[in-house]
DNA sequence: CTGAAAGCGCTTACAG
DNA sequence: CTGAAAGCGCTTACAG
């Protein structure tokens, strides 16, 4: 029988109420009594139950979450899954409190993060905008001991204690070594579709797609990058006119977002041979254009991985439990049309 | 506040124990009294906590894990996933056992599996060998309310109630698609290396294979298949005679293990220009290999997350909850050389 | 068919 | 500094 509390005072010759104390490394013990405590512990082998002191302490945990808003697909799925898995916290005395953000403004971020001071929720998950008054504002939480997680996009320099999210220098690095592949010994020019250089992302990704490209593929040469800001409308206008003015263009690499509008630049073209295309983050743009062959691979972050992993390890940072890494590193995933889920 | 048991019983006026009895479906409660305590339940929105449930129950769970014997990459790392799981499973009061068994070995499989009758564990995990006696065996299991899980290897037509592992027709599809795309424009052959025709995991990663490049990649033609019977020097040796026999050999999938002989096979080339190779799987050797260049690209299925969903599946058939299907399904990961955790 | 009481493994005031 | 008792939200004999 896996030994108990009872066991561990009952060796010890002490209380509940001190193996508790030691337990829990609380103060008021003498050294011998702890020692003594301690031994026993080790001795029986003992090991605490989590749920059984969950219980009895009524621990329950709240945490929030801010997400940007905006028609992003991929931000919207970020969404929805959360609200799922707010749902599901529900039945494990977890409550999950989603707040909204608008999209890249780290003032109104820095301000949400500021007034959860107040509420000291068990823990914080954001999707970082890169700026010192937000990474500011996480080192004040964890100045607190609020946790705080980044998600999908991180921010470095800050006190935050994991990030849920892709390294985007290696997708960068796997599309232009795909695309690389994909147009083996030709010759010709790469576009990039980019939302905004302004975003860490965004250079992280362009950044390792160049580095590739140009050391391993010294035959491809990228054209200037297109701003997109993740507009399809603005997307479309800029890559149509981009594929009207170079006509050696074969292949593109998308890495950011608006790709419905690069869908109907592509589709649009008349002429000319197939141009290999690499996108980020399926949508149901995404996996229809790549079944219809627009599109040859999708590089993707699973948006569910990632709130099921930001709860999970805040979870265990609120109680300072291990957290199983390899579960928690979200994977880049790359779908082609024959491996679609 | 969320509502306890104690709420219900005061709303309904009932006992405790009538309360649980309506909770946990149990008989000897009149229908007035469940329908008085239903209604209870759902005015006041009570879900009932599951940790504490257990607890009170002194719910343990016990799994067994069967595994194959043999010093295959894969089934080490699943085994010393399987470990690591064990371990950690200790703090949620399960334990989990793990089993040999002889790789392929049907009969002995099956032995197990009834022999696990009488222990009568909460739930089996086992990676299926394609048999009708191994079949019978689960059935059997499933009878007694012994719930089994597939892992790796799935056995249809059994009453196994969930599988742990890739799509094994995608894998063969998305293999052929990479490479058709790596030889994009080439004519000439490629060459694949089986473990057995006899497993279906490799017959169906074939038949997904073929069928993609035959339909989509007509200027690449298929060789015989060489059945390496997933051993390096076998291996080794008949790739080496392929390479030589054939002249035009454009690209290799290797679609079982022995991937060590692959290696060196394509390694001792000493002319002849560069050959596609995508092989599955991610350990030393191909992690090597993908960074030397020698292969292209490696198809993996995760053991750690095979195991680490095999068990929650487990845990949540023995209490009768439902799963989270999208943290359950298992991926296809695609390596190349730049996105290698 | 129903209920009062004890217990699962821990923690928390409170008293000394 | 230490301990006895009650309690967290459920379940389980046992009695009626």
């Amino acid at each position: 029988m896996k030994p108990t509390v009872h066991d561990i005072a009952a060796h010890a010759g002490v209380s509940l109420a001190t193996v508790d104390r030691v337990l829990n490394d609380r103060p008021g013990v003498r050294e011998v009594t702890r020692v003594k405590v301690e031994e026993s512990i080790s001795a029986l082998g003992f090991v605490r139950d989590v749920n059984a002191a969950n219980l009895a302490k009524s621990r329950s945990y709240s945490f929030v979450l801010i997400l940007p808003t905006g028609n992003n697909s991929f931000m919207e799925a970020l969404r929805a899954e959360a609200m799922e898995a707010a749902q599901r916290a529900k039945f494990e005395r977890t409550s999950i409190r989603i707040v909204d953000v608008r999209a890249f403004d780290a003032k109104s971020l820095a301000a949400i993060l500021d007034g959860l001071a107040e509420e000291r929720p068990d823990g914080v998950a954001l999707v970082a905008v890169e700026s010192p008054v937000v990474a500011a504002a996480i080192d004040r939480l964890a100045e607190q001991g609020i946790a705080c997680v980044t998600l999908v996009s991180d921010l470095l320099g800050s006190k935050r204690v994991h990030y849920a999210g892709i390294d985007n220098l290696a997708a960068g690095r796997t599309a232009a070594s795909l695309l690389g592949r994909f147009l083996r010994d030709r010759r010709g020019s790469v576009a990039v579709l980019a939302g905004s250089m302004l975003v860490r992302d965004h250079r992280e990704r362009l950044e390792g797609f160049s580095a590739v490209l140009n050391t391993e593929f010294p035959k491809l040469n990228i054209l200037p990058i297109l701003e997109g800001w993740d507009e399809p409308e603005r997307a479309e206008r800029m890559v149509s006119s981009a594929l009207g003015e170079h006509r050696n263009i074969l292949g593109l690499y998308s890495l950011g977002a608006g790709n419905r509008g690069l869908v109907r630049a592509i589709s649009a073209r008349s002429e000319g041979e197939h141009i290999s295309v690499i996108v980020h983050e399926l949508t149901n743009t995404t996996r229809e254009a790549l079944k219809s062959g627009v599109i040859d691979a999708v590089l993707n972050q699973d948006p569910g991985h990632e709130i099921r992993s930001a709860i999970r390890v805040l979870t265990a940072k609120a109680d300072n439990l291990q957290i199983v890494a390899a579960q928690e590193r979200i994977r880049l995933d790359i779908f082609l049309r024959d491996n679609l889920p």
